[in-house]
DNA sequence: CTATAAACATACAATCTGCATGTATCAGTC
DNA sequence: GACTGATACATGCAGATTGTATGTTTATAG
C-alpha cells in the first residue's frame, strides 16, 4: 500500500511553518530564553532532527519567525501609505500603520524586547533590511525636501522619533491606553514639523 | 601560625563585589545569555558554591549588576539636577546628565537591551523604583505645572519622551554622534515644550 | 530502475543550572 | 577560653539543554 508521494517543496514548507508556528508562541509566552527545542518540536509535532535539519540552531528558528513578523509589518504599510502624501500625512498615516500592525499579540516583544538581546542589533538591522526597511528615515528626507527640519540631523532625529513608536507600540501592546499614547504621538509629531 | 580573622561582613562584601564585576564584564563582552556560571566564578576567583549563596539565581546576580548600574546613574542625575528651575532647563539639564551617565561603556546595553529580556519589564521597573525613578515623568508634570502640555496626556508623553533618551543612549554608546543625538533631542524637546 | 540528495530520526558528548550535602570559619554566650 | 550556632563557602550530583554525528527513509534526476 503506496502512500501518495509528498513533494519536498511541501513537505519543507509545512515543517517549517509548524516549527516557526511552534517558536512563535512558546517565545512570545514564555520568552525565547525560557523556551528548549525540546518543547518547540513537541508543540509542532516534528524531532529535533528536523529542526536542526531546516535551521542552522535556535537562534535562527527566532530569526525567521521575526523575518515573518517584519514582513507582516511591512506588508501593513506598504497597503496604507502612499508616496506623493504632505510630510506630516506621510508620517502620521504610516506610523498609524506602523501601530495597528504592531498590535498583533507578541509582535511588538518579539521584534522589541527579545530580538535585540538574543539577535543583537546588527542581526536584527538585516531582517528589517529584508523587508524594505520603510522606516521613518524615508519620511524625515521627504520632510525636509519639503522644507522641514532645516540644520537639524535627520538620522538623529529619525532614530529617536523611531524609538518612540516603538516604544509606543510595546506600551499599548502591553496594556497601556492606545489613544492616549497616539494622542502623545501626533502631538509631538505636530509639534516636531511645525514650521516656528 | 592563625590567620587574622576576617569578618563576615568583608568577605560578603569582597565576594559579593567580584562576582558583580566579573558578571558586569562578561555579560557585556558576550551577553547574559551567552556566559556561563562556570565562567563567571573562575573570573571572580571564587567558586559556584559562593554565588549560589550569596544569590538565589543567575539572574538574581544579573540583578544586582543592574541595580548597580541604576544607582551611579541616580547619583549622577541627582548631583546635576536642581528642583527649582524652568521645565525646559530641568528635562534639557536632567536628560543631557542621563545621557552623560549612559556613557560609562556597556551600561546602555546591559540596562536598556539586555535587561528588559532577561528579567522583564516588572523587575526593571522595581530596579529603578529603588533609586528613585527620577524619570521625565517628573519633569513633564512640573511643566505642566508651568502651563506647558495642557491636555496631552503627560503619561504617554513621558515614556515617549523617555523611550527618546533611551534609544539616544544605546546608539551614542554604540558609536553614533553624540553631538548629532544631543541637537535633535534638543530641537524636540524645544518644540514639545514650546508655547504655541 | 538506479543513484543521489534531501528530509528527517536517533544517539551521543559537552555544558549548564540549581540543589543537596559536607566543611571550615566567624560570632555570640557562658 | 570553650561551646554552639550561624555564616560562608566547597564539592558532587541530577536533570535538562544544545549542537552534532550518524543512520534511515523518501523523493528526485538521469
Amino acid at each position: 500500500m503506496q502512500q501518495k508521494p509528498i513533494p519536498n517543496a511541501d513537505r519543507t514548507r509545512t515543517t517549517r511553518a509548524a516549527l516557526i508556528a511552534a517558536a512563535r508562541r512558546l517565545f512570545i509566552e514564555q520568552s525565547y530564553a525560557d523556551t528548549g527545542t525540546p518543547q518547540i518540536v513537541k508543540e509542532a509535532g516534528v524531532t529535533r532532527g528536523a529542526l536542526y535539519h531546516h535551521f542552522e540552531d535556535k537562534a535562527a528558528l527566532f530569526e525567521a519567525v521575526l523575518d515573518a513578523e517584519a514582513e507582516a509589518i511591512a506588508t501593513v504599510i506598504e497597503a496604507r501609505t502612499d508616496t506623493d502624501m504632505a510630510a506630516l500625512d506621510a508620517l502620521t498615516i504610516g506610523g498609524e500603520a506602523y501601530l495597528d500592525a504592531m498590535m498583533e499579540p507578541g509582535r511588538a516583544h518579539l521584534l522589541l524586547v527579545e530580538g535585540p538581546a538574543a539577535l543583537g542589533p546588527e542581526r536584527l538591522a538585516s531582517i528589517h533590511a529584508r523587508h524594505g526597511d520603510r522606516t521613518l528615515a524615508d519620511g524625515l528626507r521627504h520632510a525636509q525636501t519639503q522644507g522641514h527640519l532645516s540644520g537639524v540631523p535627520a538620522a538623529a532625529l529619525a532614530t529617536l522619533l523611531s524609538a518612540m513608536f516603538d516604544s509606543a507600540a510595546v506600551e499599548v501592546s502591553g496594556g497601556a491606553s492606545m489613544k492616549e499614547h497616539k494622542d502623545a504621538l501626533r502631538y509631538v509629531l505636530g509639534k516636531v514639523l511645525s514650521t516656528g
